[in-house]
DNA sequence: CTCGATCACTTAACAGGTTAAGTAAATTAT
DNA sequence: ATAATTTACTTAACCTGTTAAGTGATCGAG
C-alpha cells in the first residue's frame, strides 16, 4: 500500500527530467518556467502524488504538529470537545496538525506508558490536559524529553490554561445573598477528581461566610464513597432537601444538569414554581436550559481555554520554550430566567446550617 | 529548539562508536552485548533523546498514524468524544498516533480546503467522519491520493461504520403500541443534517401506519427556517401540544435531553406526574435522565462506532485497502422510568392527527 | 563575433534513521 | 597450530524531499 506511494521521483521519471526539477517545480521556483510547471502538477494529479511530509520533517527539523496529551478520557475533565475545538481554530490558522494521544477510558494515573508515548510522538510541543493538582512525575517526564508544553485546565504559575472559578462562586454568591437570599445551599453530586471542586464550594463559602451565614453544603463524602451519586439518588436527595420546613431559596451546584435539575424537579413535584419560587445556578460550557427553562449559568469559556493554549504554545514554540506566565480565564454569569430573588419578599435572618449526606 | 534535538549521531560521537552500533543498540539487536546496550541507553537518558519518527517512517514507508477528518466540530455530529474514545482505545492496542483535522467551529462544506490536507497529512489511513449522504466529491478526493478510508456515521454499502435508526424507532414505536399508546407523538426540535432525522421518524410513521394510526410528527420547517428552535419555543411548543384536550399518551423525540425535556416540563407544569401520566421516549449515547427521573432512551453505541471504525481501517490496512463490508449498529433501549404504559387503562381508538409547527 | 548573463535544468550533499554487507579481533573446533 | 566461527562492531547504501552549487545552451549587448 505505503510502499506504492508516489514520490518525486516517480513524477520525474515519467517525465524525463531529474526530480529536484519537480521539486522546485511544484513549488513555484522562479527557475522552472510555467510549461514545465503544468506539466509536471499533471503529472502529479494523474500519479496522486502526496508530498510525504516526514521527508520535509527531516531537513526542517520541525515537525509541524502539536501534540494533545489527555490523562483521561476528554469526557471526564469538564473542557471536553469545545476546547479541543478552540484548539483546532489556532492550529489550522497556523497550518499545524494536531496529534492526540492514545488514552481511552481510563484514568492514565499509570505515567509509566507515557515515556513511550513522549518519546515517539514527533510534535513539536505538548498540550496537556491534566486535571490534578500536582502533575510533578509528568512533568519531569516532559522536562526530560526537551518538549515545550503548556498546561490545560491545570494549575500552575506558568505554562497553564486555567479557570477561575474561586471569585465567580464568590460573586455570584454575593450576588444571591444582595438579593435577599439566606438559605442558600451548595451542592455537588459529581465524582470531578479537580480543582475546582474544592475552589467552587471554597468561593460559596466566603461569601456566605462575609456575610455571617453558615455555609450549607450538600456533597458526597470522598473518597470513601464512589463519589458518584446514581440519578434517583440525587433526586432522592433534593427531595428530602426541598421539603423540609427551611427549604433553601437558592441552589447553586458545583456541576451543569447532574447536579441542577434534581432540585428543578423535586421543587416541581412539591408544587413549587420554577422560576419564581426557587433560584437555580449551575455550571456549563454553554447556557444551561432543562426543558426550555434556561436556567442561571456560570459558563466556563472551554473554547477560549482551546484557543489561549494552543496560542500560548505557539508563542512559545517561538521563543525557543522560554516560560509564559498562565493565563486565567473567568467563569461568566448567564442569568437565564433562575436568577431571582426569594419567593417572600422577607429577608429571614440567618437559619442555614451545614449538611453532609 | 528542534534543531537542537539529539540524534543518534550524538549519542555516538558522546560514546565513541558509530551511530548504527546506537542504533542497533536501542533496538536490543542480538550482536550489542548487554554492557554497550546499557552504556547507550544511559547516555541517551542523559541527552534526552527522542527518536526521529519522521526518519523512521521515511524508510518504513507507514506513518503509524492514522487521520479523523472532520467535516464538522464533532459537537454536532451526535457521535463526538466518546467514539473518539473507542478509536483512541483500538488505535493504542495497535500503537498508532492519531492525527485530527483542524476544523473548528464551522461546518466545512467547502471540500476545496480538504486536498491540501489529503496529500500532505502523511497517514496511513482516515476515518472521516460526514454526516450528510452523498460525500461524494470527499469520496472522489480520497481516492484521487490513494487513502484508504472508513466512513464513520455514513451510509454506505462499503467501508462505513453507522448506526440504524429507522428498526429501533419502529420497534420502541410498536412497543408502546402493544402497551395500549395510541397518541404517540414524535418530535424533533433539533437542527441536525443527518439521515437519521429522516429515518427515525420513518421508523415511527411505519409502526404507526402499520397500526392503522395516523402519524403525529413536531417537526421544525426544514430547510426554510433557521431550523433550530430556542429553548422556550421548545417549551412553550410542548405546552400547547400538552395542554391540548387530546393530549399524547407518550413521546418519542429524534434528540435527547434539548427535545424529550420540554415534555417532561409541560407536563408537571400542568399537573401531571411523571413517570406515570406520560410516557418518554428519547436518544442520547448513555442514558438519559431528568434531575434524577430516568427516562427511556435509545442509546446510540458511539463508543462502538469508534473502535468498530477503527477496526476496519486496520484490516483494510492490512488487506491493501479492500473494500469492507459495511457495520451497522443498532439502537438499544433502555427503560428507565418512563416506558410506561397509558395512565388510562381505556385505550381510545386512533385520534392521532398530524401537525407540523 | 565574442563575452557575459540568463534560462532550464542537473549533480551533489544532506537530514536521521534502518538494513545489508563487510571486517578485525577474539574464541572455538579440529 | 591453523581453520572456522563468533563477537562486536564499522562502512555503505537507502528512504524522500530540500538546498546549494554547478553546467550546457540560448540570448542579448558591444
Amino acid at each position: 500500500m505505503q510502499s506504492m506511494a508516489t514520490t518525486l521521483r516517480d513524477i520525474a521519471n515519467k517525465l524525463g527530467v531529474s526530480h529536484v526539477t519537480v521539486s522546485y517545480a511544484l513549488r513555484n521556483h522562479y527557475s522552472i518556467p510555467e510549461r514545465t510547471r503544468e506539466r509536471v502538477r499533471m503529472a502529479a494529479l494523474e500519479l496522486g502524488y502526496r508530498p510525504n511530509s516526514s521527508a520535509r520533517s527531516i531537513r526542517s527539523g520541525k515537525f509541524s504538529a502539536i501534540g494533545v496529551l489527555q490523562a483521561q478520557n476528554l469526557a471526564f475533565t469538564g473542557l471536553g470537545i469545545w476546547t479541543i475545538a478552540g484548539i483546532q481554530e489556532v492550529l489550522m490558522e497556523h497550518d499545524l496538525r494536531m496529534v492526540m494521544s492514545p488514552v481511552a477510558d481510563s484514568r492514565l494515573t499509570d505515567t509509566s506508558a507515557m515515556p513511550r508515548l513522549l518519546r515517539e510522538w514527533s510534535v513539536d510541543g505538548l498540550l496537556v490536559f491534566y486535571n490534578e493538582n500536582a502533575p510533578a512525575e509528568m512533568s519531569r517526564l516532559i522536562d526530560q524529553y526537551r518538549l515545550p508544553a503548556v498546561w490545560v485546565n491545570t494549575r500552575a504559575s506558568k505554562d497553564a490554561v486555567y479557570i477561575d472559578d474561586y471569585e465567580p462562586f464568590k460573586e455570584v454568591t454575593k450576588r444571591l445573598l444582595s438579593m435577599g437570599h439566606s438559605r442558600i445551599l451548595y451542592a455537588s453530586s459529581s465524582r470531578a477528581y479537580h480543582y475546582s471542586r474544592a475552589d467552587r464550594r471554597a468561593g460559596y463559602e466566603a461569601a456566605m461566610s462575609e456575610a455571617g451565614l453558615l455555609p450549607w453544603v450538600l456533597e458526597p463524602e470522598f473518597p470513601s464513597g464512589s463519589g458518584l451519586l446514581l440519578p434517583q439518588e440525587r433526586l432522592a436527595r433534593a427531595r428530602v432537601v426541598m421539603s423540609g420546613p427551611r427549604r433553601p431559596t437558592a441552589v447553586v451546584t458545583y456541576g451543569g444538569s447532574d447536579d441542577i435539575e434534581p432540585f428543578l424537579i423535586a421543587a416541581m413535584q412539591l408544587g413549587m414554581k420554577v422560576p419564581g419560587d426557587l433560584a437555580l445556578v449551575g455550571v456549563d460550557d454553554g447556557k444551561l436550559d432543562a426543558g426550555g427553562i434556561e436556567l442561571a449559568t456560570l459558563c466556563v469559556p472551554t473554547m477560549d481555554v482551546g484557543r489561549n493554549a494552543a496560542r500560548m504554545l505557539l508563542k512559545k514554540l517561538d521563543d525557543d520554550g522560554a516560560e509564559t506566565p498562565s493565563v486565567v480565564l473567568p467563569l461568566t454569569l448567564f442569568t437565564g430566567s433562575t436568577f431571582t430573588p426569594p419567593a417572600t419578599g422577607k429577608n429571614e435572618f440567618s437559619d442555614a446550617f451545614r449538611t453532609v449526606i
